[in-house]
This record gives structure tokens, C-alpha cells and sequence, in this order.
DNA sequence: GACTGGCACTCTAGGTGCCACAGTGCTAGG
DNA sequence: CCTAGCACTGTGGCACCTAGAGTGCCAGTC
């Protein structure tokens, strides 16, 4: 009884922190919730969270606002999330499916985030390492310039320029072509690199140097740019909250310009669980600190192939974000799958 | 003598508000530039340039600010930019002369410019109407599965799928690909439209839908994705002068936001300029009043493809911004072109 | 033992009045 | 045409005050 009803002042707290920003105190709690006792009540319970560290008094005589490890009580009290009305799916649906390639899928995911949960979105491509090459093709461009093109099972498409010394002799490409193609199509990519190692050697020597050339550059594209793109969304949203915390808004900024760090975020979760939110200090990133993250996987054919979510202040609507972040990976991951 | 002393009182209050951005008075401007007369003088001449609508000021006991009109009379009077010194160029060069395709090119230029400007910096990448076709390839994904690969002079690729609904005759295809790339290769942009239309016409029935499937994508990624890709950068900067006007950074960044918008904002000036700069007002983009652009084109082969450059506050450091930006597009010019 | 009402206390936001400062416009004189 | 001097005027900062919101705690009630 006790315990219960502690639990739900601070969801109370939360809700309505989440709602106004601002702190909020013992006698608006009793006002807004049917939580049938009164306000000297709930000081009680206040004061025993925050003696349990889920919640603080920014100064003596204001109310309270949660802490990190308030919110993350919070939300790991949501047992279900909430469903999305059938407008909002239907909405969801539509928008998606205009949607003519994967770039487009992409764009349109990312501000579909940005605009249902006015945060900041961030979509990662479908991560090579988890993917199959589909084909290969060696394109010449003149006679010293050859592009390399790998598509990829989840439609993206890697590209690649090789210069070399000696023209480029047409049969041989094909050759070359046709043992890479039967190296690797079909194959995951991480193991692309042991497949097409020892390729050179059946090569005469004097063709060698083109092999080494196309094969350095494969071995780049698969190793370098594994997980490499990252679209971001909804910047703006930033400036909203900014009321709130006005000092921090740039170092955010800058944290979302490295592509790096972005896809640390999305990608520090394994892929066991499907809807992760870190919270405040929970994600070490520099910058970040103050901002919470909710990802999702989101998958092609069920097997998990990258993450998408939002990335918002640490006092952000959690119900919201989560239940759209599902939702949207749901979707995504359907597109793809239909494809 | 006359004017000329108000020309340089009018370079001289831009000079110093672009430094402190605090409105300079007469007192301070006698003490920091050799202009051999007394402040009193000084006021005279800054009457006139107020009266002609050069300066304002804030309020009856503040200093003077330029006005959009202020800037523009002073960036007007700046003949030739100031050249480079040594380092930035070598830095400019090494840092560009890494990148290994197109998209490393741009994504390495916005970020130069952010970097050198400390401006939110824009590149386009290199227009498609101002491009050729160079090559065109089809390749079957699988069977009712298809890409259609447009490889474009300046080294942009773009791909399109085509869904067909009859499984995808090999012979055919090859077919198709050798008479489009009759019609479009080496060509430009521009004309591919009336030089594939009556293609069609030369299959027989049964082959028709395919043929006209492609053809309507060909058309569709020639018209709509014409100039479309933009890259944006150094977002973080907009917060840095956050401080002078705190409410007007979210329309900014919404602005940015729009691919629409930047692509005006690039695109808005004519061929003829290379280097060009709108001032607040100037450009007549909602959300955008209070900045300033500094935009030039870059080339490939000397005949301009697309441009880049900054936007920032109307108070932005204009020699700074005006030499770097153009520095940046003459470097990106010599790569292209040496490729 | 859990809840409530009351009370004294504390801190903040916001408003007021005041002063020094920076900068102006104007006028008279070199 | 320039300069010196003077009276004038917003602004920013400071000190001060008050109202309000919210707390903690204690004594009393069910």
C-alpha cells in the first residue's frame, strides 16, 4: 500500500514535470491526480524519494523535479507501451510508402521521427556487417577508371573508384567480375574479406596489379564503412527545449554533428532488446549528459540490421517517444521486408 | 575628403561591431582606428550615415549598428578579397586531397568551411542539369527486380529500382541498355528526356511495359532529383551566436532544414557572379532575414556545376568569410577537375 | 501507525527606485 | 570645415522590497 502509492507520486511527478517543466509541488500533485489523500500526505512520500534519490528539490521552496534515476524508474514501470491511435498508423503508413528507395525510406523515417515526437531523429542505414552482398559490379568509366559497386540485400548500394596505371582490359575485367561475384554474392559481408584474399594468386602476374587495386578497395569499403551512415533530423526541435536548458544546446549540436558518436549511441545496445531508452548520465557520451535516447531495432526479414530513435532533453514526454519509436521501427522494418 | 572619411567611418563602425558585436561609439572609434580628427566630427559624419541609412541606432544614448544597407555599402567597397595565407591553403589542400569519392569531397568541403568560417556552411553537390550523362547501366536485382544506374561526369551516381510485374528477360535487357546508352551517353542532362521518349516505340508490344517502366524512372530521376542533393554543416555554430539573438535560432535551423530552401538560397544567384553575398533582408527567405550568405560556385572544367558557401548572422565577419569561401570553391573546382 | 491541519520558515520571481556611464546633438568658436 | 564643451537621455546594474509557492515539522485525529 505503502510502497504503491510512493510509485505513484512519482509517476505522477514525472507525468506532470514532463508536461509543464516546471517543479511541481505537493498541493498541485493532489490537485491534478485522484490520489485521495492530502498534500502533507504526499510531502511524506516526497521526502522519501528523495532521501531514495528519485527525485530533488532544485532550491528550498520550489517543488520537485525527477532525477535521472527517477525517470528510469519511470519508465521501466511502463510494462506495455502505449498503441498508437489508428490515425497515427494510418499516417505512419502512408507517408512510408512513397517512399521509392532506400535513401528515400531513410529521409522519410527521419523526419516522420522528428515531427511525431518533435525531438531530434536519428536513422541508421541498414549496417553492412549485418548484411549479405547481393552483386557486384565492376563498371569502367574511361580507360584508367573503374568503378566498384556493391549492392547490397537491403538495397543500399556502396560505390567505389579505382585509378589505375594500365588501361583496363575489358576481358579481364569480366573475368575478374565473375570469380568475385561467385566469391561473394550471397554471402554475408563480414565475411567477405577471407573470401576474396587469396583471389589475386589465381591471376597471372601481369594482371595482378588491377586485381589488388579492385580487391583493396573492396576490402576498404567492407571493413572502413561498415555502419557508416547516419541521417539526422529534426535539428530545430533542439531550440524548442532550449527554453529549458539554454547553456547546453551547443555542445548537443556539436555531439550530433559526429557521425561517430551518433552511431555509438544507436549502436551500444545489443541486439537482444528491442526498445532501449538511456537516460541522462546512462549514456556516457560527452555533450549528452543532459539528453535522453530512445532506440529501437528494426529489422528486414526479422533479423535485426539497424537502429533508429530520437534523442531529446532528459525531461521529454517517455510515453510518447517510446510508443512512436516502436511503431516506426515496426513499419520500417515491414517496408523493408516487403521489398 | 569628404566622403571618402565617411566611407571609412562607415568601414570602421562595421569592422569593430563585427568584433565586439556591442554598438560602437563615436569615442571608441577615434581610439581604435587613425582617423586624425576628434569624436566630435565623428558624430557629424555618423548623423550623415545614419540620415542615409547606413547605421542605426539602437536608442538615443547607445552607439551605432550598421544597417542591412551598411554592409551591403561595405562589402561592396572590399575590391578584391583578401588572399589566403600560406598555412590555410596548404591546410585546405591536405585536407581535401584525402578524400576518396564524390561524397567524401563534399562531406569534406561543408566541414572545412564550417571549420575555417565558424559559420554553418552549405554544399551543393554538382548539378545534374548542368551535367552529362556519362554511362548508364542496368542491372537485375532479381527477377521482376531492377536498378537503373546513372553515372554522371561529375562522379554522382544515382539509382533507381523498377518493380516489373513480368519476369526480366536477360537479352532484352541488354538490349535496352546498349540504345539508351546510344541515346544518352556523353550527353547532357538536360536532353535525356526528348532523347529517350520515342524509345518505346522501337520494342515490339510484348516488351513495352518493361521498356516504358524504365524510361518513365529515367525521366522521373532526370526531372525531380535534378539539382536536389545539398550537404549542411557546422549546425553547432548557429549556437555560438546564439548570445546576440537568442528567439531567432529556431527558425534558422527549420530553414536549413528545408532542402527546398537551401537549394533557393544556393541556387537564387545567376552563373554569372562567382562570388556572391545576400545581406539579411536581401534574401527574401522566411526565417532567414537576419543572416547573411556568402555563396560561390564552383566548377568543373570551368564550366560552373553547383555552389557552396556559409550562412551566419548579418554581423558575421565578412573578409573572413568572403576570402575562405571562395578560396574553398576554387580548391574544390581544381579537384574536380583534375579527377 | 498512518494520515492531516497548521504554522513558521525559506527561497525565488518580479517590481521599484536610484545612480553612473556611455554616448548623443547642438551650439559657439577656431 | 573642424573642434570643444555642455546639457540631455536611455541603459544596465545594484539594492531593496514583497508576494507567493512550497517545504519541514509537530501535534492532533481516526
Amino acid at each position: 500500500m505503502l510502497e504503491e502509492r510512493r510509485l505513484a507520486v512519482l509517476q505522477a511527478i514525472v507525468s506532470d514535470y514532463v508536461a509543464t517543466h516546471e517543479a511541481v509541488g505537493s498541493k498541485a500533485l493532489v490537485d491534478r491526480h485522484q490520489l485521495g489523500v492530502s498534500p502533507a500526505t504526499i510531502r511524506n512520500d516526497m521526502a522519501a524519494l528523495e532521501e531514495a534519490g528519485y527525485i530533488t528539490a532544485p532550491h528550498t521552496s520550489a517543488g520537485r523535479i525527477p532525477t535521472d534515476l527517477g525517470y528510469r524508474m519511470f519508465v521501466d514501470e511502463i510494462s506495455q507501451v502505449k498503441p498508437l491511435s489508428a490515425a497515427e498508423r494510418k499516417g505512419i503508413d502512408r507517408f512510408l510508402s512513397d517512399a521509392v528507395d532506400l535513401d528515400d525510406i531513410m529521409t522519410r523515417t527521419v523526419r516522420l521521427l522528428a515531427q511525431l515526437t518533435k525531438q531530434v531523429a536519428v536513422v541508421q542505414y541498414p549496417s553492412l556487417s549485418r548484411s549479405q552482398v547481393r552483386r557486384i559490379e565492376l563498371i569502367p568509366l574511361n580507360e584508367h577508371r573503374l568503378m566498384i559497386m556493391l549492392i547490397v540485400d537491403s538495397g543500399r548500394v556502396e560505390q567505389r573508384t579505382v585509378e589505375c596505371s594500365v588501361p583496363i582490359d575489358e576481358v579481364l575485367l569480366a573475368d575478374l567480375r565473375a570469380r568475385l561475384s561467385v566469391a561473394i554474392s550471397d554471402q554475408p559481408f563480414s565475411s567477405v574479406p577471407q573470401r576474396i584474399e587469396d583471389l589475386e594468386q589465381s591471376f597471372n602476374t601481369e594482371n595482378r596489379p588491377l586485381v589488388r587495386a579492385v580487391i583493396v578497395e573492396i576490402l576498404e569499403t567492407v571493413t572502413a564503412k561498415l555502419d557508416e551512415r547516419v541521417v539526422l533530423g529534426g535539428a530545430s526541435n533542439l531550440a524548442r527545449y532550449n527554453e529549458d536548458f539554454p547553456m547546453t544546446i551547443q555542445p548537443v549540436l556539436e555531439a550530433l554533428e559526429e557521425q561517430v558518436v551518433l552511431l555509438r549511441l544507436l549502436g551500444e545496445v545489443g541486439t537482444e532488446t528491442k526498445l532501449s531508452v538511456r537516460i541522462g548520465h546512462e549514456n556516457q557520451v560527452e555533450g549528452l549528459t543532459s539528453t535522453s535516447i530512445v532506440t529501437s531495432h528494426y529489422a528486414k526479414e526479422s533479423t535485426p540490421v539497424a537502429s533508429l530513435g530520437v534523442i531529446g532533453p532528459t525531461n521529454m514526454d517517455y510515453v510518447n517517444s517510446m510508443s512512436t519509436v516502436q511503431a516506426v521501427a515496426q513499419y520500417v522494418s515491414r517496408f523493408l521486408s516487403d521489398e
